[in-house]
DNA sequence: CCTCCACTGGAATGTGAGGCGT
DNA sequence: ACGCCTCACATTCCAGTGGAGG
């Protein structure tokens, strides 16, 4: 995530010196934080949060706040966004600090409160050093209380994804310092999850002593994300885009996700498209390729991305559906082939039933499609599979794999 | 309307890897 | 270094399923 634009350019002629389409292209990469005059959309959402987070700025304790809502529906943004203004708003005398922890990197409670630790240690202040690793988790606890009450009044604390979190006596602990006096520094927790079930999964001790007021974040409807993308049109050239392209991006997103994310997604290859084909506007044409192109990208990290045995069970179904006329068949059937797929190559054969919940998770994950058929007498209840993409792509793309290469027709 | 087929899907149970405290 | 615990993945067993066809 860090751009580095040389500062001694030489023009080449080579290289283009400005770009035709993009004036400021990081404008629309993924982890662009625009400014706050930027968020859209948002605005019931973040007033809200801060007066959840209002005693930080003169002291008291801010309240826990978990926030639900789908990816790209600005979760991060507007809690980040927040914590910034808290911080800037904070009365004279007050210290307030804030902190952010990705839940998918920091994934165990060790890893979290060390980097949280970490991140809000000023040596030059405290004096003290939070070592990367190397300690056990109640250390990591105490230094981190040392750390706050040598330098905060209070500090809010941003758990982004805490779903993937695999123990949550982190969220336990943290609300629980405070009364339970180790700390005189108050805390406040931001909780950011894509999961509405998240608190009803975690157990009984932590819902007590973690409460807490619910946010929900709705996805972005089509007039939100064009503005969205209004906003972030300087990262073309002036005139570049045709009138109808960030319309057509909005309504594409908002019909299939409402995730602002993807939207720009599509925006910025719409004009990558438009690039190489060197015409001299992005126009609705590009937007429908890169809507394309994306689906394909999303489709190709599907299979790509999974386990082995998956990738068995759809290349058998690629096999069948390539060598026939029909495009469904029967678990028995696609089952035989798999069977035939794994001999070849050598690999473990699983069970049956074990293969079924194997094409399930792929129809979950939207690559296969399952319809339940009846054969009355002549068999009962079936499944019947069917790829949901080209056969001949999906076959390609697992193909890739260096441990199906040898799997070539036949 | 009852039977019957061959697969479905829930439940119990086993196994190996990885994180954690001691 | 050690055992403990949890989790994801896998197997085995078997009652349940529901419409075509008698």
């Amino acid at each position: 995530m860090t751009s580095d634009p040389s500062s001694n350019a030489v023009d080449d002629p080579l290289f283009e010196s400005g770009h035709r389409i993009f004036s400021n292209k990081d404008l629309l990469k993924i982890g662009h934080v625009p400014e706050a005059d930027r968020i859209v959309g948002r605005d019931e959402e973040i007033s809200k949060l801060a007066k959840r987070l209002n005693g930080a700025v003169h002291g008291y304790s801010p309240e826990n706040v978990m926030i639900y809502g789908k990816t790209g529906t600005g979760k991060s943004l507007v809690s980040m966004h927040v914590c910034q203004r808290a911080r800037n708003a904070a009365q004279d005398g007050v210290a307030i600090g804030t902190a952010y922890i990705d839940c998918a990197e920091d994934n165990t409670e060790t890893q979290a409160i060390s980097s949280l630790a970490a991140k809000l240690n000023d040596e030059s202040v405290t004096d003290i050093t939070v070592p990367h690793t190397g300690l056990s988790t109640s250390k990591y606890y105490k230094l981190l209380w040392k750390t706050l009450d040598a330098q905060f009044d209070s500090v809010i604390i941003i758990l982004d994804e805490i779903d993937l979190m695999n123990d949550d006596s982190l969220l336990m602990k943290l609300s629980r310092a405070e009364e339970a006096g180790k700390i005189d520094c108050s805390i406040g927790i931001i909780a950011i999850s894509n999961k509405i079930q998240y608190v009803d999964n975690t157990n009984e001790r932590v819902k007590s002593s973690f409460q807490h007021k619910e946010l929900f974040f709705k996805p972005y409807d089509a007039n939100q994300l064009r503005e969205i993308m209004l906003n972030r049109a300087d990262a073309f050239q002036d005139g570049v885009l045709s009138d109808d392209v960030v319309p057509l991006s909005a309504a594409f997103a908002a019909q299939e996700h409402g995730d602002a994310r993807k939207a720009i997604d599509i925006l910025r290859h719409a004009g990558e498209v438009a690039y190489e084909e060197g015409a001299e506007k992005v126009r609705e044409e590009h937007v429908r390729q890169a809507q394309q192109h994306a689906e394909k990208d999303r489709f190709r990290e599907l299979v790509n991305g999974a386990p082995t045995q998956a990738k068995a069970a759809l290349l058998a179904l690629t096999e069948l559906s390539v060598n026939s006329d029909d495009d469904a068949f029967l678990t028995s059937r696609v089952y035989d082939q798999y069977e035939q797929i794994c001999e070849y190559l050598d690999m473990d054969i699983l069970s049956v039933r074990r293969f079924r919940d194997i094409l399930k998770e792929q129809a979950f994950l939207g690559v296969v499609e399952i319809e339940k058929i009846n054969k009355g007498s002549a068999g009962g209840i079936h499944l019947q599979n069917r790829l949901i993409e080209d056969p001949q792509v999906v076959r390609e793309t697992i193909l890739e794999d260096s441990r199906m290469q040898n799997w070539n027709s036949e």
